[in-house]
Formats: structure tokens, C-alpha cells, sequence
DNA sequence: ATCTCCTATATTTTCGAAAATTTGCTGATT
DNA sequence: AATCAGCAAATTTTCGAAAATATAGGAGAT
């Protein structure tokens, strides 16, 4: 065992990252079964190392597991993205309020620096460039870099996984939309209000700026949420007591 | 493959259920290195199966996973208290919100006979009814009920695996105290101010209710905890730059 | 047609052996 | 003594075969 991704460590946990990026990115599509069959080709290692990677993933909720009846990518609708979203609020606000009272030079610097390096990806990638992969990665790092002085381990983890989750969403829309609304002015406004330590104001406006980036994905691609549509599911054997 | 526990679909599921008590109830100790060999005779199951296991509890940050060289129980410390307990009345306080603010008829109801139960059963077991694996669950299940009207499964789902974690605290703390403070009074007025709808009163009760139990948890198990002994860790080959 | 039961096939889940890696030890070298 | 290389033992990680389970299709009864 010598080749493997590096930052992973196992081969396993190296699976873990290509999935979840390929979920992230719908390569592997809301709802769709993933059988083992065809992963064990994709992926390029056995049973139980796609099973654990799959296992993982299920406890950060970007797949399911069924019974015995294997594991599906977790499905899409409105009604999840505005629960995601509202939660992601408040912990968006929490760790951006203790990270604006306990940030320090480092903290400021490497805000700038983030935002600085986005900025002119921006602009070398052109308009389209919320299509690429490596702005989402830098977009991911600059909103990390504004809330990373918040001192709380428990809380960074809850976003990251938050984080991810809703960038699916974002993708999906991605992909249907012809342009995206002029972020540049409202990134360079949080940061403006977190560096001048005017909480209320950074609060209010990473507040705003979630939710109009998860009202604008159900703009352009709610029409793929199942919401309503009400898919009849095939019958199932028995039920335990539903109370 | 026919004996399973109920409840749970796959070997597998059954083993993590079994695993995760046994972290809670520090019969796995924090810190403490998961064997594979030791672990497939206290289980029975294969290696695989053990894996997977052990892989959705690192998800859960109940085990750590360490590179090629196996799992840990998560080690305890009281900063990670501290952080679990802040982030905890954050979660409680917009959950509990929310219930009061939507919660129907048979949420109130569903409210009264979890507190009852738990009642009658506190005076059943007497002064160290904390001790007693039933009393843990039914007092899980009072706290779950107060909140489970939120209307929110993101929250719900960070609340719960947040509290299993501060549980394990609770429950090395239990070993060491000859009592418990009186917390049924806390309790009844809490579930007397949420059926009241008073949003502020209540909030403000889960709230002091959460951090003082943990405060008490520091109090009679601090000593446990290695916050500043600073063990010298073993030198390991090499450290990608941490920058 | 619709349902039930049965069988054949597809798929998931579990298992323990084998490979890869880390750990601990011994002795040589400075 | 301290450091280091090299080997042996312990331990983790991966693999694919085998067992368990679910799914699909067909025959027969209502």
C-alpha cells in the first residue's frame, strides 16, 4: 500500500474525501442508489473499505443507510435547504460574534489575505467563475477565515459539516443558472464590518447573505426539489409500530 | 444472520449502538486504545464489521481515528466541556424556541407524561437514582420531549449527538458524588414555563439548568481530567506542516 | 386482472486470511 | 549514555470469497 492521496491516511478515509466530493459536486445524484458493484470499479477498492467510507458519510448525513438494502446519496428538497439554511444561520452568527470579540492580528491578516486571494480569482476567472473548482474552495476558505477565531472546536465542526451540505445545494443551482448575483460587494462588506468590530453589522449582513444565496438556489433550482411531487414509494414488507 | 438487537438493521449498527453506550458509560475509558483483537472477542464480530463500527464513531467524535495506528476513545478535558456546554445551551435555547413557539396538543401532552414518568420513577429508585441506566434514559427522553416540536431534523440531530456527548461527562461524574442536587424542582419549573409559553422564562431555565450540571460535573470530576498535566506525548517520525 | 407462493438472480453484509504499517527490541557505533 | 539501523513481533488495514438478505419473475389459484 504505498499510493494514496495525501492529507489522507488510509485508504479508506482517502475513498471517504473523493465520495464526498463527488456528492458535493453531484457526480453522484441526490437520491441515487450506490451499489457496491459499480463503486468497487469507480473507486478502485474493495467491500469493506467502500463500506466504511459510506458508513462515514452516513453519519454526516450526505448518504443514507437502509436496512439491509444498502446505502442511497441523500435526497434534495426545499423544506431540508430551508432547515440547513436556518440552522446554518445561527451557527454562522454565533462563531462570527466570538470571533469578531476574540480575534486577534493573525485572525485580521489572514482574513484579508483570503479575501484578497478570492477577489482576484474572481476577476482572472470571469464571469462564470462561481462554475469553478477552485473559487468554491477559495470561497469555502474565506468564509472559514472569518469565523475560524471563535475558539469553539465543537462549533467549527458543526459548520464545516453545515457548510458542505448546503454547498450541494449551491452546485445544483449552479448549473442552471446563466450568471449569479454580484457577490464581490457584499463578501468585501462582511469583511469591512468584521474588521471594523461592528458585530451588529457583520451579524446582520452574513444573516442576509445566507439567506439570499439559499433564496436564490431555490430561484433556479427548485424546479429539481421533489418536494410536492410526491413520488409514490414502491410498497415495503412490514413497518415497525409508527406509533 | 438472524439474532440481532432490535432496532438496529445491520451487524454492524448493532455493534456501534453497543459501542457508543459503552463510551457513554465510560466502560471504554477516555483516552483509552481500541484493540482490534480485544474488541472482536468483547463483540464478536469480524474486523470489518468493527471497522465500519468504529468509523461512524469517529463521525460522531465519540472515538478519534489515528492515522495507521487504530482508535482511541475521545479523551475528556475540561475545555471540551466547557465548549460541548456552550454550544449546547446555543442548540437547546433555539430549539426549545421554536418548540414553544410551534408545538401542538400533543406535544404538551407528550411533555406531561415524559416528566411524570421520569417522576415516579426518581421517587421509585430513591437518593441514587442517578445511578440507574433506566433513569438515564427516561431523563433523555423528558429533555427530548420539550424540544421535539422544534420542526427542525438538522437540529434535532445536532442536539442529540451534543448530548450524548455532555452524557459521558455527566456520567463520570456520577461515580464520584454521594448525591445529586435537587433537580426535580428544576425540571418541574421548566416544564411548567414551556406548557405556560414563556419563551423568556423557560430559555432562561434550560439555560442555567445545562450549564449549572455542568459546572457540577467539574466540580466532582475535574480531578479526572488532564487539561494541564500535560503528559509528554511520544515523538512521532514526522509533523506535516502545521504551520 | 390480482394475489400468493415459490424459485432464481442480484445485492448487500459479514468473515478471517493476507498485506501493509507501526512498534518494540537488540546490538553496533559514536 | 545516546543515537541509529535493522529485524521480529504486534497491530492495523485491505481484500475478495462466502453467507445472508432482498428483489424480480413466473406459475398457479381466486
Amino acid at each position: 500500500m504505498e499510493d494514496r492521496k495525501a492529507g489522507s491516511e488510509t485508504r479508506a478515509g482517502d475513498v471517504l474525501q473523493r465520495m464526498r466530493l463527488d456528492i458535493i459536486n453531484c457526480a453522484l445524484k441526490p437520491g441515487e442508489k450506490l451499489r457496491f458493484e459499480a463503486l468497487r470499479t469507480r473507486y478502485a477498492v474493495s467491500f469493506s473499505t467502500l463500506r466504511e467510507a459510506l458508513s462515514r458519510l452516513a453519519a454526516e448525513n450526505l448518504v443514507i443507510a437502509e436496512g439491509q438494502r444498502g446505502f442511497v446519496v441523500a435526497p434534495v428538497s426545499i423544506a431540508d435547504l430551508n432547515d440547513l439554511t436556518n440552522v446554518r444561520i445561527l451557527i454562522e452568527r454565533e462563531s462570527l460574534s466570538k470571533s469578531i470579540r476574540g480575534g486577534d492580528d493573525r485572525w485580521e491578516a489572514n482574513i484579508l489575505a483570503t479575501y484578497h486571494r478570492m477577489d482576484k480569482l474572481q476577476q482572472r476567472l470571469g464571469p462564470e467563475y462561481y462554475l469553478s473548482e477552485e473559487w468554491s474552495a477559495v470561497h469555502g476558505e474565506f468564509h472559514y477565515s472569518l469565523v475560524s477565531a471563535c475558539g469553539s472546536p465543537v462549533l467549527l465542526e458543526i459548520r464545516s459539516k453545515l457548510f458542505e451540505r448546503a454547498h450541494r445545494y449551491r452546485r445544483m443551482s449552479s448549473q442552471f443558472r446563466p450568471y449569479w448575483r454580484e457577490k464581490a460587494a457584499e463578501h468585501k462588506m462582511i469583511v469591512d464590518a468584521t474588521l471594523d468590530r461592528n458585530e451588529e453589522k457583520a451579524l446582520a449582513l452574513i444573516d442576509q447573505h445566507i439567506r439570499e444565496t439559499s433564496e436564490n438556489v431555490i430561484e433556479h433550482a427548485g424546479h429539481l426539489f421533489p418536494d410536492l411531487k410526491t413520488v409514490p414509494p414502491k410498497k415495503r414488507k412490514s413497518l415497525t409500530a409508527a406509533e
